[in-house]
RNA sequence: UGGGCUAUCGCCAAGCGGUAAGGCACAGGAUUUUGAUUCCUGCAUUCGUUGGUUCGAAUCCAACUAGCCCAGCCA
């Protein structure tokens, strides 16, 4: 929240230049998603940078649904949007709004426009419209509808409105320029015809707007003052200036482009993700291994995480891929003081305290949280017999090992000393049951005479533990699916996504069977369960288990 | 070989003519009731390349080079 070393981003400094330069004496920014699927981690960047702009600034946020296009646009979308937004924290208040909304007053632009003899009715077949706009190289031909007279345009363009012609029939064209360089100049469609229902104006319509023509007129009606979008309409800037400035409008928006952020390690290509949900490989579109806003929520990302991340990515219109390692961090900082740590085994193994008495349990209290003292405590049984991780011991350990090995006296974490008398193994060899002693004296796990232990260990109590199922979910990442075929395809390797292990956890925190998704961070892992907690307000229990960071000298 | 945009450490990213911020990652060291955390320390004589202007350039100019975007009646 305080972070003063955040240098001010492009966007910032042009929207100084125009307050400075009174082109505009408010800030009123917008996010505005066409509801045609969930939203991601991208959309995260674009959603909390129009907000975080707007409520600098002391401005306005406007959350908008670009809806001018009914065959691709669904109500499920737009309530899916509308939750992922607001569980990252961009609160648009009063101001939800619906580019269908205006669809009156884009026709009234679009006959404004043909009045002013700067847009014509054209009937050419799309593929003929195409052969017209010319290539990359060479310049467009004149539609040969272009000289039709204005009052003819506005009849045509009426007989659209009233359904006098079918889908691809006619269309409207903006009169500007055949023979530009920008591709987008090259008299743009504006209006074509769709005899579709639409999901908020019913059938009123069967002629939508473009998105070229329709953007401008929303942000212009709403007093947009910085529309701010991704890179690849930068091409589109001069027709969004024209559109305004044609159309008359006062204190017209100005569009700022960014750089969208891809993320290393994971899937994001749509085509792929369909074809994971669609394969039924995820669950759908909020599996936790995907960086869905939906997925992340329930892989146990917090809204602050995302919106930290997002502030450590910063802006720029340079192409990026932010590490996968910059969202770990940001989910670790923002946990490790708000979320308690609990005891799990996963790879449990029995240790038995042979000099404590048999039957007898006691309750020891434990800390909830060791960065954050104001969460409190809880209480843990422990007795006689326990589990602890099988990684936390070795029957000859290698140089520096400071956990459990015969001889060697550790902590149980909040309880005792203890020290390894021996083991027992089966006739493979595997380890079955370690035992030691402990020391009375060090309860809570302090010694009263000072020694120290270098090792620390977790545990759970063996008859009190419960058995919880965890899905330990990796990233989807690209060399672990397998191979790029040459068709584009992808070959799948579904048993690489996700690991189904059993764990004992601590008893007063083991409601749910099912942890739904598991994440590792550093030596510890956390969750969300995402079963039991309300939409938006993710348990999570930060559990320390795996020490992944010791390596064995011979490892290197 | 049309137009637009971008190029600063492995990954983000400041810098806007006065002699390379910061974060992630990584590597050392100290503290530590989890080999975590915390805390120090280190990490670009160099800014895509090559020339030029200047007392002085990552910043200005020129020419290259590389990458991204654009030929939907998608957004």
């Amino acid at each position: 929240m305080s972070e003063e070393t955040i240098s001010r981003n492009f966007i910032e400094n042009e929207i100084d230049k125009d307050l400075a330069e009174g082109k505009y004496d408010t800030v009123c920014t917008r996010f505005p998603p066409e509801p045609n699927g969930y939203l991601h981690i991208g959309h995260a960047k674009s959603i909390l940078l129009n907000y975080g702009l707007a409520k600098e600034y002391n401005g306005t946020f406007h959350m908008r649904f670009d809806d001018t296009n009914p065959t691709k646009e669904k109500t499920e979308f737009v309530d899916s949007i509308k939750e992922d937004i607001q569980w990252l924290g961009a609160d648009w208040g009063e101001h939800l709004y619906f580019a269908s909304d205006y669809f009156d007053q884009m026709y009234e632009g679009a006959v404004k426009l043909i009045k002013k003899g700067k847009a014509y009715c054209s009937d050419l077949s799309a593929d003929e419209i195409r052969e017209y706009r010319g290539t990359l190289t060479e310049p467009g031909k004149k539609d040969p509808n272009s000289d039709r007279s204005i009052e003819e345009n506005l009849q045509i363009f009426s007989d659209m409105k009233d359904g006098k012609y079918e889908d691809g029939q006619m269309v409207l064209r903006a009169k500007i320029d055949m023979a530009s360089p920008n591709i987008n100049m090259r008299d743009p469609i504006i209006y074509r015809v769709a005899h579709m229902h639409h999901h908020n104006t019913g059938d009123k319509w069967c002629i939508y707007p473009m998105y070229d023509f329709a953007h401008p007129i929303e942000d212009a009606i709403e007093g947009i003052t910085h529309s701010i979008c991704t890179l690849e309409f930068e091409d589109h800037r001069p027709l969004y200036d024209w559109v305004v400035r044609e159309l008359e409008y006062e204190r017209p928006p100005r569009q700022i482009e960014f750089a969208k952020m891809y993320l290393t390690n994971v899937v994001t290509g749509k085509r792929y993700i369909k074809k994971l949900v669609e394969d039924g490989i995820v669950d759908g579109w909020d599996d936790p291994r995907l960086v869905s806003i939906a997925g992340l929520r329930r892989r146990g990302f917090t809204p602050e995480s995302i919106q930290k991340f997002v502030t450590l990515c910063g802006v720029s219109k340079s192409q990026a891929s932010a590490d996968y390692a910059m969202l770990e961090y940001c989910i670790r900082e923002d946990l490790k003081v708000k979320r308690p740590r609990i005891f799990a085994v996963l790879h449990p193994v029995k240790l038995i305290i042979d000099n404590y008495p048999e039957g007898q349990t006691e309750m020891l209290s434990v800390a909830n949280n060791l960065e954050n003292e104001s969460m409190g405590e809880r209480e843990v049984p422990f007795s006689r017999e326990l589990y602890i991780e099988r990684d936390d011991f070795m029957i000859e350990p290698p140089k520096k090992y400071f956990r459990l090995f015969p001889g060697n006296e550790v902590r149980l974490m909040n309880a005792y000393f203890v020290t390894c008398t021996g083991y027992e193994t089966d006739s493979e060899g595997n380890v079955t049951e370690i035992h030691c002693t402990y020391d009375p004296e060090t309860r809570g796990g302090n010694a009263p005479d000072g020694r120290k232990v270098k090792g620390t260990i977790h545990w759970v109590e063996a008859s009190t533990a419960k058995n919880v199922e965890v899905r330990l979910y990796e990233n989807i990442v690209d060399e672990e699916l397998g191979v790029y075929n040459e068709d584009g395809s992808l070959n799948l390797n579904p048993n690489s996504l996700t690991v189904v292990k059993e764990a004992l956890v601590e008893p007063s925190v083991a409601d749910a069977k099912v942890y739904d998704s598991f994440q590792f961070v550093r030596n510890g892992f956390f969750t969300v369960d995402s079963r039991d907690s309300k939409p938006g307000e993710p348990v999570f229990n930060r559990i320390v288990s795996l020490k992944s960071s010791f390596k064995l000298p011979d490892s290197k």
